[in-house]
Order: structure tokens, then sequence, then C-alpha cells
DNA sequence: GCAAAAGTGTTGAAGGTACACCCATGT
DNA sequence: ACATGGGTGTACCTTCAACACTTTTGC
């Protein structure tokens, strides 16, 4: 069977794109400009080229349909039931990523007539399978932010302990004790603290800390665990 | 772009089926009768026909090269880096299964040459990027067994806790404390005393166990949580 | 001085680790 | 009776969870 004519499954990208508001979890849709599905939101994503990396391909769609650049995307799974997309056999190969959203302005491009972020506990109709898609990813999500720093990429670089407790409180959708929160990620010793404080709050401003990305890897290296 | 003519990346499937022998934990390859590698050895595995679910494929081919059937398989990621195929751009959905070596006798067929199981240290060189996947797989199963009782699959459906712990023991590469191991997984409460003991050994005969999937799916429903 | 959030320690319970001997069986 | 692996309990230590008050700042 060789490989440049053979029928075959078409291939494409989608991400889950998640940000942290007032409003809480959201997640990153585009309303879709095209047939099929013309009008209702969608999870960004599109074809894979011939000769194109995936996760390239990605970034590609990302940046097309929403003006995001620059966001770090981890592989999720991939999705290839039949039926799945109305146009035919469509594998999905699905991406994750978390990004401050005041950091990215979003705004529609090819092939979508609107992008937009979107509490998650409060949806459109999504197209294809893209409501199972991002159950996945909010369940991959949830679990990984209990053992792996990843909700760093939700936050402005500098930010005070209450706002991180906040937002794993927001993920994990579960409320958190403060002096033990504290106790547990100071000790783990990946936050530096900027000496820096709060500007401009009506009470006593908090210390803000940086996530240190070296000691980070420097204690993954050394088999550290810690867990929320 | 219309999902029927566009031009886009092969999709192929591959499966890292893992076993346990004496010689610890091994991993059945197969040896190519086709070009390209024509004689290497290889993860069993090939094109995902248009139509065809992914799952589907994965357990096709390994029925097809192998003779393998009825196994648990569980996606553990998808490559696509250009460069991974000679032929061409390939995108190679990865599976991951646990069998037990005994009740899965391998034949090679179609494709095949050959099959067989290889000790994870002492393998051959193999076709395309597979050291690659398959490094990636053990460490998915080394992770992976540490809070999921997955490794039963490589089990005897009756065994006793020895050769459990011998297995742990095996996939962690560390030795574990015999009286620690029987109580925390006793104490879990997924395994049932089958009330038969060993027969035919030169010693005092060890009670025979077998994995309880009800009671574990009541357990994990409910939060439960084990660390070996 | 008042409101509002920052920051800080201790105690009790539970769980994890380390460790050594007797038991049942086959030969 | 001896060799071989099966089977069992305890003490210490570490870790986690629960819990309330003082401090600093802006207004």
């Amino acid at each position: 069977m060789p490989t440049y004519d053979h029928p075959r499954p078409a291939l494409s990208v989608d991400c889950a794109v998640f940000g942290l508001s007032e409003r809480g979890l959201e997640v990153l849709l585009v309303q879709r400009d095209l047939a099929p599905f013309e009008g209702s939101w969608a999870l960004p994503g599109g074809f894979v080229r011939e000769d194109e990396d995936l996760e390239e391909a990605a970034r590609r769609e990302l940046r097309e349909e929403t003006g995001l650049e620059g966001v770090f995307l981890e592989q999720l799974y991939t999705f290839g039931e039949r039926g799945r997309d109305p146009r035919g056999h469509v594998v999905s190969v699905a991406w994750v990523a978390l990004v401050n959203v005041r950091d990215h302005a979003v705004s529609a491009a090819t092939d979508a007539r609107d992008a937009a972020f979107f509490p998650v506990g409060d949806l459109p109709e999504l197209a294809f399978d893209h409501d199972h898609i991002l159950a996945v990813a909010e369940e991959r999500v949830r679990g990984k932010v209990r053992y792996r720093p990843i909700g760093f990429e939700l936050l402005p670089p500098e930010f005070t302990l209450a706002q991180l407790q906040h937002l794993y409180e927001t993920v994990l959708g579960r409320e958190l004790d403060k002096r033990n929160f504290r106790k547990k990620l100071l000790a783990a010793g990946f936050l530096e603290d900027t000496g820096e404080r709060e500007e401009g709050v009506p009470h006593r401003p908090a210390r803000l800390y940086r996530f240190d990305p070296e000691a980070y890897a420097r204690l993954e290296r050394d088999g550290f665990e810690m867990w929320i």
C-alpha cells in the first residue's frame, strides 16, 4: 500500500485554549464562517497540510483563526470515531493550551466570523464532537493542575499568592485553606519572591511572586512531586 | 478545503504491546517483510483505512501481524514529526497494551516475517522512530502503574501476591517491602481471595487472588486513589 | 479608626516506612 | 529435619488537615 495514493482519512487539529477571568475558567471558541456548521461555535482548528508538523498546524490554525501566538501547546488525544465529521472520515489531533487572557487579544480571521472566550459552564452548542473534546480537555486540565504547576500561564508573570490560590480554586472547583496552600507552594521551591508589592489596592499590598522555570526543571529532574 | 481531495498526510497506527516473562518486561515486535526497513524489527502497526475507527485499525493490524486479539488498548500519543517515515508524511497514532504472554501465542502473518517478544532492555534496532515511541510507551506504563491497577493484564487471571509484587518491582525497577505491599493492596479492596491455593510448589502454597473489576470501578467512581 | 485583605503556627490524625520472625508445605 | 517461600504486627516519623488572630495599608 504505497503512501502516496491509498485512500485515507483526512487529518485535522483542534485546540482547546483555556483562560481565566472574573467569570472563572473560559475557553476560546470561533464562530465558523464555512459549511458545515456555518455560524456554529467550534474549537479553533483545521486540516493538517501535507508535510506539516502537527504542532505547527495547531499553531497555524490558532494564529489564522484567532490571532493567538506563542502559547504552550500540549497534545491531548486523537479523536477518530466514524461520524464525527459530516464531510467524511476526519481524524482530529486535539491540543490544550492555557493562556493569560489579558496578554492575548483575540480577533477573528480566516474562516472564522468571530472569536471569543466563553465560560466553560455556559457554552453555546458546539460544532462536530467539540463538546466531547472539550470535556476531555477540561478533565485533563483539572487532573494535571493537581500535580504539575501548569496554572501559571493563566496569570500575569508576577502574581500574588491569593491570585494563585484563586486560580487553583477555580480550576479544581473547591476551596483551599490559605495557610496550608501558602506553606505548600512556598515550600515547593519554584516560586521566586520578586521583592515587589501589589500597588493601588485599598488594603495591605501583597508580595508578588514569579514562577521560576529553571528551579522547577531542577526539582522535576530530581524526582520531586507535589500535590495540591 | 474539501475533505475528499485535498493533499493530506497518511495516517497509521502502531502498537506497543508489553508482556512479562522470567526475563522481565518485554515488548512485542514484528520483523518487517516489506520495504522500507525490510527485515528490520518494528512495532506492529500499519495504515488506517478510510472510514476505519482508529482503535479498530490498531486491533486489525495487531491481529493481522501478530495473531493477538482481545487485548485492552489505550491510546498513547500521536507522532507526526516530518521525516519520521521515508515514504513521506505519515502521522502515527500509537497505542499501548499489556498482555499476559502465556495466554497469547503470537505468530507472524500479513506483512510480517516474524513476531516475538523482546526484553525492553535488550532490543534490536527498530524501524522508523519506533525506539522513540517505545520510550514514550514505557514511560507511560511506568508512570501509570503507580496509581492505577493496570498491571493485572500481565498476570494470569488468578495470581499470588508475590507474583503481583514481582510485577510491580519489574515495571517500577525497584524493590518493594513485602509487608507494606500486601497491606496496601489488600486494603485497597479490589483483590478478591479465590479461596484457592497455589499447587505443585515445593513450599507452603500461596493464596490465589483475582482482580475484581467491579469493585475497582466502584472505588474509582467514589474518588478512590492508590499509590504504590 | 475602620475596612479589607495579607500574613503567620500549632496540634491531632492518618498514613507511610522500616524492620524480623514464625508457619506451612514438599522433599 | 531441612529448605523454601508464605504470611503476619509494631513503632516511629512524616505529612496533611483543621483552625483564628495580628499586621499593614488605603480611605
